[in-house]
DNA sequence: ATTTGATTTAAACATGCGTTTGAATCATAC
DNA sequence: GTATGATTCAAACGCATGTTTAAATCAAAT
């Protein structure tokens, strides 16, 4: 007899949901196929029986929340941009930031921004058939879009400068998205001053430090040296 | 009888010379002791005996390597503010970041501010006990140091936000070096307009992009909204 | 030449992993 | 109740990896 008749849902979907959890928390390869049927309350060979293996389940489960980030993304960004249209005037640049921000640091729904990351991060430091495909299906048109909305935003940069900012733009959000909880490097050189597990400071803090990093074209003079306006005021010591 | 004898250097440095060159290259994870062998020419066994474990090989490589840069790069810090305090200045916010950046993005030594970046990487994305003592032991003196540095370089900006963005700048120039190559996403996606290999046009696209970001303190208004000073240019399309 | 300790070698070992297997069990239709 | 197809299960398989072993070889001292 089986105990799990209605309360518990279907095998297929509980290693699913598991799945997403253990993902976010442990990464793409810190999860085994036994740890996620223990949790799943499933057998080892159901992930193969149901998934056709685990890279089918990983495919499945992030190419559903690269396409509903993806989704939201775009509704966005059509947003601003119709917003900025109707004013005629530019798509505003920290508007634009906070939604490509949003889509990985959001308080109301925190695991699929740490899939996200997942995905990409894996995708950059070990690049596979299936992060690759996933990527290109679901995530460039968006980099694309970002790439073009920025540019319009802020229009002092030129076209390489754009997606060289877009590119250190994501570096940060990912790198932060996966320092995460109180054994993070930042809560812990900064003496607890830092939490990364504050979301709503995190958002805030990251929007502020890109629309910075947008703002301003490239500064470097012809020559080496370039302090621009710098007023003399009294080192600071230590 | 032995080829290797005047011309190639003992195993153990053979060993360790090309343990740095994969390590760069493939990741930690991305060396297997047999690949690394082979490629030194010496028997699978000779990594165990001569450094105790692929761990300790990794160990001894990564924190030689963290040394030299942490030593180097304060070094920089010393001089930067030793200029100031010449001219009665603030530390200069560019010259901070370039140094900063030069660890990882230098054009006479590619490979250490890869095995560097390698190192963070691995350690933020799967922590374990021999990064966390090289991380420890080599540089959270640096970050420490840094993190002073550019507080006083930028001293709009409160002690937390030094603390969000000197992280926020690590997570940039490390996910900027771990894409490098013609396979590249920013080459691809940019249509060959960047070219992460450029070594020199990386350098200063990150100093430009990372010198805006800190420039500008916090411009969040008491309302979520807030567009400052954007001039109402005409809507450019797609 | 012999001895001795360090080094090198091929082979095996141990482990963790994703996956497969074949029998057992369940749900459903007849 | 029985047949049938889907599902679950314990067990084993295959493979890659880091490591160990014990014999073989080398280099230097005597």
């Amino acid at each position: 007899m089986r105990l799990n008749h209605t309360i518990e849902k279907q095998t297929k979907s509980r290693i699913r949901h598991v799945a997403e959890e253990m993902f976010a928390t442990h990464g793409i390869g810190g999860v085994t196929t036994r740890a996620l049927a223990e949790k799943a309350g499933a057998n080892t060979a159901a992930v193969n029986y149901h998934f056709g293996g685990k890279d089918n389940l990983a495919t499945e489960v992030f190419r559903d929340v690269a396409h509903r980030s993806t989704v939201r993304r775009l509704a966005n960004l059509d947003r601003i941009e119709a917003e900025a249209r109707a004013k005629n005037a530019r798509p505003d640049l920290r508007a634009v930031i906070e939604s490509f921000v949003d889509a990985y640091v959001n308080e109301d729904d925190p695991r699929t921004g740490l899939l996200l990351a997942r995905l990409v991060l894996k995708h950059r430091v070990e690049p596979n058939e299936w992060t690759r495909a996933v990527v290109r299906d679901e995530l460039d048109r968006v980099a694309e879009r970002y790439v073009v909305a920025l540019g319009n935003a802020a229009p002092q940069l030129g076209p390489a400068e754009v997606h060289w900012r877009y590119h250190f733009m994501v570096g940060s959000i990912l790198m932060t998205l996966s320092d995460d909880g109180p054994e993070s490097r930042l809560q812990r050189l900064s003496g607890g001053l830092c939490k990364p597990a504050d979301k709503r400071v995190l958002r805030s803090q990251l929007v502020d430090f890109l629309t910075g990093a947008f703002l301003i074209g490239n500064q470097a003079g012809p020559d080496d040296d370039g302090h621009p306006e710098q007023a003399g005021g009294s080192p600071v010591d230590d």
